[in-house]
DNA sequence: GTCTATACGAAGATAGAC
DNA sequence: GTCTATCTTCGTATAGAC
């Protein structure tokens, strides 16, 4: 029907004003605009608001990572590793360096006063990523530890690189973290134990 | 003087807002107040207004880590990395997960349309940073690529793991990050070529 | 030279016309 | 049920009183 239709386009919009702008230089009007929908729909579909909705898009962006994730990592933690690698470059070099990660942008910028549901939302997203990896890298022969350590370690690094790609505008930080991860993975694999870059 | 003293104030209270709510969420009105300063004397000091702060800000951030880092990279690459992990630990733990990296803050906000002198002065941070770690690296032994390629990996997944922290309300995620570079350093340095976690 | 008071626009949110 | 018009608050920035 046409309502999900518009409410799906406002959330798939909300995430991606959230990659460029941010969550405080989101505007409800702006995403209206930017969706298609006149701004009484938005609050019509989304009683919370703005922080509803931006819950909303941090959770599409999360569920949209873990079938990606989910689908290549059976593959095997390094091809999982690729793909995840794989699916922030082509959002920073088709964009310009103008996009990034919604998940991000909600964990710099949420603040303690205002609703945290946003906030939460990203918190499960980076919680459900590295289960995924670990699992993969344990499934693989890493021990325990190792591939907790490893899997945290994956996801902050290409958080971290993302940022540091659009900041520099430069793709070359995340082609290097990219070399680095694959070696750890393979020593992590390779060793049982953890150590290598 | 107290003119350069104002001045200070309100660069320092800038580093800490943007820590703290970001760069959309912090406003010269709040940051005078924050400061003790009138608004007007904001912009008397800071004729470009809010941009120029925050570049100047992001400067001041930058300047801090660079001594910090230059101080304890000189007792080897692992003692300068604890020391890098200590500096955002203090900051995320002090702060109960409310403040993290003014320059990734600066970085995952900055809209293309507006003035980009923050955004360029968070690239030279971050670029500082990383050639820091990267000279310390050659210098203990690693090889050319790795040594680059491993001090990228470092601040990415610091400035990652400050954010991952921020959502998840949990210092977990930056011990094993921590962890996980040191493992990734003394692989580096002792092979001569890069490989371990 | 410092700061108060204000201009002007845009934010989040809603009321009520269609 | 959809959307327009509006309320209130806060943003950046400045003009002009001390």
């Amino acid at each position: 029907m046409a309502q999900s239709d518009a409410r799906d386009r406002l959330v798939a919009g909300a995430a991606d004003m959230l990659r460029r702008r941010g969550l405080n230089a989101t505007s409800v009007r702006e995403l209206a605009k930017h969706s298609g929908a006149p701004l009484g729909s938005t609050y019509h579909y989304f009683p919370g608001g703005k922080s509803q909705l931006a819950a909303e898009a941090v959770r599409l962006a999360d569920a949209l990572t873990v079938r990606k994730l989910t689908a290549e990592l059976s593959a095997g933690p390094v091809d999982g590793l690729r793909a995840f690698v794989g699916m922030w470059r082509k959002i920073v070099v088709d964009s310009d360096f103008q996009a990034g990660c919604p998940v991000l942008a909600v964990s710099v910028e949420d603040q303690p006063d205002e609703d945290d549901e946003p906030r939460r939302a990203a918190a499960e997203a980076f919680g459900h990523w590295t289960v995924l990896l670990a699992d993969a890298l344990r499934e693989h022969g890493a021990a325990e530890d190792a591939a907790e350590r490893t899997a945290t370690l994956i996801v902050a690094a290409i958080e971290g690189t993302v940022a540091l790609c659009r900041a520099q505008r430069s793709i070359r930080p995340l082609d290097q973290t990219a070399e680095a991860l694959e070696n750890i993975v393979r020593s992590v694999l390779g060793a049982g134990a953890d150590q290598p870059n």
